[in-house]
DNA sequence: TTCTGGACTGACCATACAGTCATGTTATTA
DNA sequence: TAATAACATGACTGTATGGTCAGTCCAGAA
């Protein structure tokens, strides 16, 4: 549907450019084809990444992907190099946003309660609106081989922001002196276990719920 | 080696039984060929455990097992019915013995203090010695479809013990009033991530050191 | 020494699947 | 409308691998 409607724009807009035209803010205008070609790609991608979602990355079949995305298998080929590039590129997409996302969200706080809110709170709302994306990250943390460094350079920025925003505050004596980066790494691991357990289903209050318990608990341990 | 001691004993002993004998305390004896199954069988379990915690479930190669155990592949096939079939071997054994341990330990322990202490540390201990166990846990936590639940329950009887001693000490005001299940929950969290980092090699300390650190920082979140 | 049952072997089979490519199909240009 | 280019297709190929089984080997019996 949006296929057909974006391409019509394209065919008034810019009759069959071949070469990216220029509007007139001077950024390069999308070409008919590369609209397309973005078109199929997030097709595609969304397609992988309900696949290994359910089946993880060795199980999850490119027959399926391309099925799921609507396209022969060949065409999937026209797209991506391999099977491990999707992979990539989901996840790429995903993480990419998942971490900015959550540095933004840590920044934007002011105290440091805040800030700890802010990071288990982003996680926790992410992991509900991007339901898939987390059951990939919980099947496959490190079965696929380049996965593993990669997923702890994911999370790795928003903890040490977090560390460090404890250490100014334990240097402002708001909490006790902590090894700081250890606190900040198990507020992470207490962040992604419930969010795991919030996937099992075991758990339907809101996210803000779940937070607000970590907080407490965390906030707790701090005191001076 | 091991293998041809035994079969050495079992020959002067019971000379060529076929059928288990009986031992003076009236537990029936094991013959030479039970000895030498449980052997083989043992050593398939360590070599699948090995390669397993390498590749996890769908790279870890039958043929890679076989070879590890000093086994055709075929042999395999007289001890397991199924590739699953070694997985789910590898994990009862160990998973059971992991979950027991946990228990006698939490239960030997008298204080809720020595208790929670007694949880993270027995985790840790294990980790340390039993590498390969946590490897395949952290590798195939639920990729593999029967395992899923299966790791749930393995940990949740130490979890739920874990929380009705919190419980009780909340209730003798030993501690705060708090929601006992999901701390026990987030206490398991912590220790997890914390084996985790430890697989990953950034910490050379001894497992005690961690355990105190997660102590330290659960204990005062728990106080009155 | 010869015989026999059962453990062991590894070449082999069947299947699943990533990736390819000859053959359409559709849109665009002239 | 015909020619051309670009895109899409899915049957096909090569390979990896779980599982099998006809045959080998050998400890122990007679």
């Amino acid at each position: 549907m949006l296929l057909y409607y974006t391409v019509m724009f394209w065919r008034a807009e810019s009759h069959t450019a071949t070469h990216p035209a220029q509007v007139p803010d001077g950024r390069s205008m999308k070409t008919k084809q590369q609209v397309l070609s973005e078109f199929r790609r997030s097709e595609i991608i969304d397609a992988a990444r309900s696949v290994f979602a359910r089946k993880g990355f060795d199980r999850g079949i490119m027959d399926a992907i391309a099925k799921e995305a609507g396209v022969a298998k060949g065409t999937v080929y026209l797209y991506f190099r391999s099977k491990e590039e999707i992979y990539r590129a989901v996840l790429d997409n995903d993480m990419e946003f998942l971490k900015k996302n959550t540095l933004e969200r840590i920044n934007a706080a002011k105290t440091l309660k805040d800030k700890i809110q802010a990071f288990t709170l982003t996680r926790l709302e992410n992991a509900e609106a991007r339901k898939e994306l987390f059951r990939i990250m919980d099947l496959e943390s490190g079965g696929v081989s380049f996965t593993r460094s990669q997923y702890r350079r994911w999370l790795h920025e928003p903890v040490l922001l977090l560390a460090s925003a404890i250490e100014d505050a334990a240097r402002r004596g708001e909490i006790r002196r902590v090894h700081s980066e250890k606190v900040a790494w198990i507020i992470a691991d207490m962040t992604r276990g419930t969010i795991q357990r919030r996937l099992l289903g075991q758990n339907d209050t809101p996210p803000s719920e779940d937070s607000k318990f970590l907080l407490k608990f965390i906030w707790a341990a701090l005191a001076v």
